[in-house]
DNA sequence: AATCATTTCCAAACCGCTTTGGATTGCACC
DNA sequence: GGTGCAATCCAAAGCGGTTTGGAAATGATT
């Protein structure tokens, strides 16, 4: 059934009915509920194809997610994110198209994207140092928004972020006040830009006191289990091993917890751990009392506004960019505590 | 830049751009030549819209992600399988579109995707017994793959699966070769095949050699870290505790893990743990030696190769369904080791 | 009753591509 | 030189909507 099927249908014309569903005011109250229920009762939805050419809107916000050829690492937030904005672009009627990408092919792909008009903006995933993809949208011209941010980037942009700086500050001092002294910071990959600013905070809150930082126990790298593991051993090995470990992420925290354990010592009593934690669904940091103590945000909200920041962006083309800062709680659970005597 | 333009730049008609572009044999190799030139100088890419509504096809596949309202859980495999079914995608000239859906809506986005022609099929992801989508997409006439089977399911269909009875069943053999008696289950919820399935495959093995099943040795519920601890930690409080725990995740297990050292035991010596391993990118199981004990099959090869099905079948309709089963590895790591003696 | 503003509807153009059904040209062949 | 055939190219008709620019009907006003 389509729009011509259905006016004739109802003796009316395709434009008459195309008004009655888009609810423009040059129809009567009586047609239009006539061709609602018309509508209803044949299913009939227009042809998303045929009104996207006509209006010249998609209707749809792309994701592209590069994935380096080397590490095949899926990002764990990502699929909590996505949920969020689902639930944006659900309620907006807005279709989510996502891309699987090769880092090299991001250029081409966002530049396809927007020649072939598949979507109408773009979110900018893991954002990097002085990340040339901001000023490539730009040149393009695809609105678009940063999960995250780009430290160096000269464009002006709309991003939402997390304040990573202070959240790990926080942290840091926290960790602090409970005695500890050699702090560890198992990080995510260093061109990340979260992952920047996270070291900053704890470098900063460090420096704040007059303590020295170690370089060997600061790890930067693909934020999976095993290399949380890897590198906490590597350092637990050390001779003047750390008291305390700050973790980027949950699931690099399963791997720290592990390596604590594989030496026989007890998380929270001879080792802390601080993580950020997402509020993944699927690797919640415990049901009523936290597991880890924990710099919390919601990469699920994360998800929704950004989407909702992308469609404003969209409704209202040429608006200087907008951003949200998002402050992470400092949650405390099980993982930490008073820094053992030497 | 689009057709006309490109066309009458070359002073040539649309049609015959059309074809050069679209590789049709019409036209001379010399002007087929000369038009991929200019299209490539002008990065033209043909309008996605334009080309769907003329030839109908949407070039695109639908992923529908139902989200039960009450739990709120992203399924963690999600994001591996969509990686692989990304890359098929990518390949194939095809797009993703994805839709978070509350469970309830199902039906009415799926009618949605095939009367606006957003898609040309869609994926079935995490299918139940006598899961009702299926006759619902073949009622619709809306191609389909199921990542998974649902038992009970009347219509013919398309899946690609885990043989999970015999993956379970094996790995219940290995723990009662290892002399293990009290074997606990730590499923995901009861109503999704793949649980059935691998209950099914775990009860035989114990009927085989005459075990006989205690209820309050098999869990089922979400996969979820924090749903694994606390099933374990219940076992393991009881009278007469589990030896062995097999586990449907890779995310479960580490909650089980958790549960164990909880109570000052350690896995592969106190308690053997054998798991089901999706081979998650985030969450690998060891780099070298495996953490746990594990039959292994690869969702992101899954999820390659469903789509690569569900392709053939939008490009030969009125084909007979495919299936594709996976056997997965049986492979042994740390996590496992003889029953201690009572 | 004539005038005019509103309300309500419609014909037709358009979005950018594909594809059908020729038209034109070039060439070999008898 | 006329015929037949293949090789090239093109005009125009869709695909299924939206939107512009009226036309017709209705009602209010004088």
């Amino acid at each position: 059934m389509n729009l011509k099927q259905l006016a004739q249908h109802l003796g009316l014309s395709p434009t008459t009915v195309s008004r009655a569903l888009g609810g423009y005011p040059e129809v009567s109250e009586a047609t239009r509920e006539r061709v609602l229920q018309a509508a209803r009762r044949f299913s009939y939805s227009p042809n998303a194809r045929a009104s996207q050419l006509a209006t010249g809107r998609a209707m749809a916000i792309g994701h592209v997610i590069p994935v380096s050829t080397r590490h095949e690492i899926v990002n764990p937030v990502f699929a909590d994110f996505i949920a969020g904005a689902g639930e944006t672009y659900l309620k907006a009627g807005y279709e989510m198209l996502l891309s699987i990408v090769a880092d090299d092919d991001v250029p081409r792909i966002y530049r396809e994207l927007k020649s072939r008009g598949s979507v109408d903006g773009i979110i900018l995933h893991g954002p990097r140092a002085k990340d040339g993809r901001i000023a490539l949208l730009a040149e393009i011209g695809l609105p678009f928004v940063v999960h995250g941010r780009a430290t160096g980037a000269d464009t002006p942009y709309s991003w939402l972020d997390v304040n990573n700086t202070r959240a790990f500050a926080r942290a840091t001092e926290f960790l602090l006040d409970l005695g500890h002294r050699r702090i560890a910071l198992v990080n995510g990959l260093e061109f990340m830009d979260f992952a920047i600013r996270r070291r900053d905070g704890f470098l900063s809150a460090l420096a704040a006191r007059g303590i020295a930082t170690d370089p060997a126990l600061m790890a930067s790298d693909e934020m999976t289990e095993t290399r949380g593991h890897a590198a906490a051993s590597a350092m637990l090995a050390h001779r003047e091993p750390p008291t305390a470990f700050l973790v980027s992420s949950m699931i690099s925290a399963v791997g720290v917890r592990r390596a604590i354990e594989d030496r026989g010592l007890k998380m929270g009593r001879d080792v802390s751990v601080i993580i950020h934690d997402d509020e993944l669904s699927y690797m919640k940091n415990g049901e009523d009392v936290p597991i880890f103590t924990a710099t919390r945000s919601s990469v699920r909200e994360a998800g929704r506004q950004v989407a909702e920041m992308l469609i404003a962006q969209i409704d209202a083309p040429g608006s200087a960019p907008q951003s949200r800062l998002f402050e992470a709680e400092l949650i405390i659970g099980r993982s930490t505590g008073p820094a053992p005597r030497p």
